[in-house]
RNA sequence: CGGGGUAUAGCGCAGUCUGGUAGCGCGGAAGUUUUGGGUACUUCAGGUCGCAGGUUCGAAUCCUGCUGCCCCGACCA
């Protein structure tokens, strides 16, 4: 996808729906029905379009800037995976009716992946024996499948979502701690470069097992399951671009977990309490948007994937597993950023910075005024939707407010009388009547 | 997987109790009008009433079975 590319919202896709769905019940799942971001195929199964994808990618891609900062490498696995491997490790009568078990024609076992570590290690144990390989981050970004029992909250649980799935490799503890606070520190960043606050919590660790292990939550009302931390932790610095990953991390992960805060799963009112200050107890809901593990040999070990150390000997490696749910973050962005009118995207994800809205269609200033704009916005490479549809105003200023791009550029008659156009930040709702130069000096700027 | 709902036009709904071959609003098309926060009016198009059986002269409506979807709970990125 050319993001690049300028639109006219005549030759687009969006589907905009006046009324809410009556399937929706959380304000994300509206919102994204009604912006025409997704289409629903079957229970926790969507069709992504035009406007979600685009959103979809720009998550996806933040998530793998700051992945391969971090020094991982990304491949891409199959979705469909061999039962026989899962068997190998021991999964695949473990993992339970979640897991979308299907049969090819030569009725061979397949299952449609519910996560990689098992294919993972089956691909690192075929090409890695020496400790001099270590350690390594590989990750991909692949739609994954697991057959909820009920499916709810459109994409924020959907079955079938698209994930960010990380896997280390080491061949000491000590040197696994060090790819968990890389892709710890990774995790900070991603967050926040979304306008997101994501707070790192004490976790479960669920049916992938391990023994350390963090969820990265967003408080939200709509959240699926209680929190309990320390209010200061919203305030913690995020770790800026320039972080060496090839330094100890240990200060930045030390200063972000000394501070309580945990799901309700490992919540331990006593110690909260002991180690909080009543004014800073915070009790809410969070959305969790990624996890981390340390799990150690619990697949090399059984898949025997072993690594020749110094001394000669063979030991299994020492793996982590870090995911981000980057369909589901689509719909937590929505969760934390929307008012009564729509959707406010951030900068970062925004599917277009701007909505140029041609006020009258077929009024010669406003014509060329808008025109002139549009050329002008993309020379300057930002992306813009220019709604030249023949509506009446009244719809196009709720269509844009509905969709939530960052800046509204509004061209009438009226203002262009006075040689002015509208800019219209959709965050705050506050507008300026200004020369179109003096718009385009701004919006493409920044 | 337990419990509760629901299924009628693209979307939101009425009609079902009391059987007589389907309607409203929004949206769509054509037109007049209007033009800075979803303008008003006129006309038109669009539905084998979730599916399969059954009862009946006749079924959206009554009976049986099935399926999809939603909500609460348990469970989960």
């Amino acid at each position: 996808m050319d993001y690049k590319q300028p639109m006219r919202l005549s030759r687009y896709f969006l589907p905009i729906l006046r009324e809410t769905p009556k399937e929706a019940e959380i304000v994300s799942h509206r919102l994204m029905l009604r912006a025409g971001m997704i289409r629903q195929e079957a229970a926790g199964i969507y069709a992504w379009l035009p406007l979600g994808l685009r959103v979809l990618q720009k998550v996806a891609q933040i998530v793998r800037e700051e992945m391969d900062r971090a020094g991982a490498i990304e491949l891409l696995m199959p979705t469909l995976q061999l039962a026989d491997l899962w068997r190998e490790s021991g999964r695949y009568e473990a993992y339970g009716p979640e897991m979308l078990r299907i049969k090819d024609r030569h009725q061979r076992e397949l299952l449609y992946g519910p996560t990689n570590e098992d294919m993972i290690t089956e691909i690192f144990r075929a090409y890695v024996r020496s400790y001099r390989d270590l350690p390594k981050i590989l990750y991909h970004i692949q739609w994954k499948f697991r057959d909820e029992q009920r499916p709810r909250f459109g994409v924020m649980r959907g079955r079938e979502f698209l994930m960010k799935d990380a896997y280390s490799f080491d061949f000491d503890e000590a040197s696994a701690r060090l790819s968990y606070n890389r892709m710890f520190v990774a995790y900070l960043r991603i967050f926040a470069r979304m306008g997101l606050r994501a707070i790192p919590m004490r976790a479960e660790t669920g049916p992938i097992g391990g023994d350390l292990s963090h969820e990265f939550i967003i408080l939200a009302e709509t959240g699926e399951s209680g929190v309990f931390c320390h209010a200061d932790v919203l305030n913690l610095p995020v770790p800026p671009e320039t972080t060496d990953y090839d330094s100890d991390l240990s200060a930045i992960i030390k200063e972000w977990t000394s501070l309580y805060a945990a799901t309700e799963d490992v919540h331990d009112e006593a110690r909260f309490e002991r180690e909080t200050p009543e004014e800073k107890r915070i009790h809410t809901r969070g959305i969790e948007v990624g996890q981390v593990f340390y799990f150690g040999e619990k697949y090399s070990k059984p898949m025997q994937s072993l690594i020749a150390g110094p001394d000669g000997v063979d030991r299994p490696f020492q793996g982590g597993s870090y995911g981000v749910g980057v369909s589901r973050l689509v719909g937590a962005l929505i969760e934390a950023n929307h008012d009564e009118q729509g959707i406010i995207w951030p900068e970062a994800v925004a599917p277009f910075k701007i909505g140029l809205a041609n006020l009258k269609v077929g009024d010669a200033a406003t014509d060329k005024a808008c025109a002139d704009l549009f050329a002008a916005l993309q020379k300057a490479g930002v992306e813009v939707l220019y709604d030249d549809t023949d509506e009446r105003p009244g719809g196009k200023f709720a269509r844009l407010d509905l969709i939530g791009l960052p800046y509204q550029i509004i061209v009438g008659p009226k203002g262009l009388a006075e040689g002015k156009v509208e800019l219209k930040t959709r965050a705050t709702g506050a507008r300026e009547s200004l020369d179109p130069a003096e718009v385009l000096a701004r919006l493409a700027a920044a």
